[in-house]
RNA sequence: GGAGAGAUGGCUGAGAGGCCGAAAGCGAUCGCCUGCUAAGCGAUUGUACGCCUGUCAAGGGUGUACCGCGGGUUCGAAUCCCGCUCUCUCCGCCA
């Protein structure tokens, strides 16, 4: 959510910002409810003072047994005026809010401006494209071919879009999650979490999914209750209304989740294997961090993010993303892809983003410098450190070998019970 | 699922229709005192939204709202009434 003060101020700016992201937005219903709201609340709020101040005064003249029927009678009248106009302010503030919550957030000035995921420029790679002396396959062949990926009894229990792993196939999934846990939390200084995997609205209002987003989610039937997408809902929301000390900043975060997406709108997208699941776990790191430091908090998380695929020996590049590309919260994004031989293509694996104040002034997340008594909102970040499925997917395909077989990375090799190949059973 | 108790500021805790944005204590901050520490003394100590003033800024003044959340009664609600949420205790069920 944007500042109304600032949205009030920066109209032009504001508007010249968002046609960059591809959005039209009605700016001019914005400054005629604002305005509208303000006058109004002028209006009810020196009848309130009014009615106050008279209601002290009788007060007084019931203790001393005077009469003060006239001005009960009078307050009476004021205090009918005073419920109609609370009930047209109510009804242009939720209006008013309604209309803040759905615009997305202001791209940081060194975002590149373009319209699709072909702008994005390439910041940087690493490592190379494995050479094979065979044609490389595709992860759900080989997971299949291994019986460690079983997706047609995925589908059978659950339906499209989900996935049943086995044997080496479930064990290397948990090996991949306590690996990246490991890394950011001995190496990298973060502090683990397990939250809930289900949310009330309020938290998913807080970080940007609702109320724009609710066709992308699974909701429980009936509750207020919403599967969680991403951990960086959980986890933002930790800190939700309240007010931190400058010393607790920055603060660093890794929860393992299960992730559920409804995916609605990309049917017929990566149908085959577990790209696209309705279901899938990721571990994700989340930061709040002063305002002036984000910009380099994000420059270390992506990096953070980067040395799980370093330490796995996965080439990838990472890109940052145009204005028209960029997600409804972030100011500025970074994309991992990490390479993929099985499909010859780049897949995203972690996206890394600095949301600014514009989740925590939503879920009213603020801190105070030390010796202020003045209370400012604080900055959140988060990333995908990384999605555990996809980083699977990166290991079958690039440690693929002629036989099918799958030569396990070395630094998994501590977390795979002695196993250093997966092969057919058999 | 059944029965009961509760929710007040950073914390503990008073408050029972007007004198309450809220006693008292603790904590914190600043100042005084002290050779140092402790003690003591004094002051300050919530948030949001308006308006006025000031401006490069910071600030200052003023009003309104907020005692879990939402409604209601009343000239006036932390206080009375209704609904909800959450917490705790006991019983039942349960990994």
């Amino acid at each position: 959510m944007l500042d109304i003060r600032f949205l009030r101020e920066n109209l032009d700016l504001v508007r010249k910002k968002l046609a960059e992201r591809g959005q039209q937005i009605d700016l001019d219903r914005f400054v005629q409810l604002d305005a509208g709201r303000r006058e109004r609340l002028q209006e009810v709020e020196s009848l309130r003072s009014d009615r106050n101040r008279v209601s002290k005064e009788i007060g007084k003249l019931k203790a001393g047994k005077q009469d003060a029927s006239g001005l009960i009678s009078r307050m009476g009248e004021v205090s009918d005026r005073i419920k109609a106009i609370d009930e047209d302010l109510k009804q242009i503030e939720a209006e008013l809010q309604s209309f803040v919550m759905i615009i997305p957030n202001v791209p940081h000035e060194s975002v590149a401006y373009g319209t699709g995921s072909e702008d994005n420029p390439v910041v940087r790679t690493w490592g190379e494209k494995p050479k094979f002396d065979f044609a490389p396959r595709p992860h759900w062949e080989l997971g299949e071919a291994l019986g460690i990926l079983d997706f047609a009894r995925g589908a059978k229990i659950a339906g499209a879009r989900f996935t049943l792993y086995c044997g080496a196939g479930a064990l290397l999934e948990r090996a991949l999650i306590n690996f990246m846990l490991d890394l950011h939390t001995s190496v990298h200084g973060y502090t683990e979490v397990l939250t809930p995997f289900m949310v009330n609205g309020t938290s998913m209002t807080g970080t940007g999914q609702l109320p724009k987003f609710a066709e992308d989610l699974f909701k429980i039937e009936g509750m207020d209750y919403w599967l969680i997408p991403t951990a960086e809902v959980p986890v933002t929301n930790i800190y939700q209304g309240e007010i931190l000390a400058e010393k607790d900043l920055p603060r660093y975060l890794v929860a393992y989740s299960p992730c559920f997406r409804a995916e609605a709108g990309s049917y017929g997208k990566d149908t085959r294997g577990l790209i696209r699941q309705h279901q899938f776990n990721k571990v994700e790191l989340v930061k709040f961090s002063l305002p002036e430091t984000s910009y380099e908090e994000l420059e270390k998380l992506t990096l953070n993010a980067e040395e799980v695929l370093k330490r796995l020996g996965i080439h990838y590049r990472t890109v940052s993303l145009c204005t028209g590309d960029l997600g409804f919260s972030s100011a500025k994004t970074y994309d991992l892809e990490a390479w993929l031989p099985g499909q010859d293509a780049y897949r995203e694996i972690s996206s890394c983003s600095n949301f600014e104040d514009f989740q925590a002034r939503r879920a009213g997340i603020r801190f105070r410098r030390e010796g202020s008594s003045k209370v400012e909102l604080l900055h959140t970040l988060n990333g995908s450190g990384l999605a555990v499925g996809r980083t699977l997917v990166a290991v079958l395909e690039n440690y693929q070998q002629r036989d099918g077989s799958i030569v396990i990375p070395e630094a998994l090799k501590p977390y795979m019970k002695g196993i250093d190949r997966i092969s057919a059973a058999g």
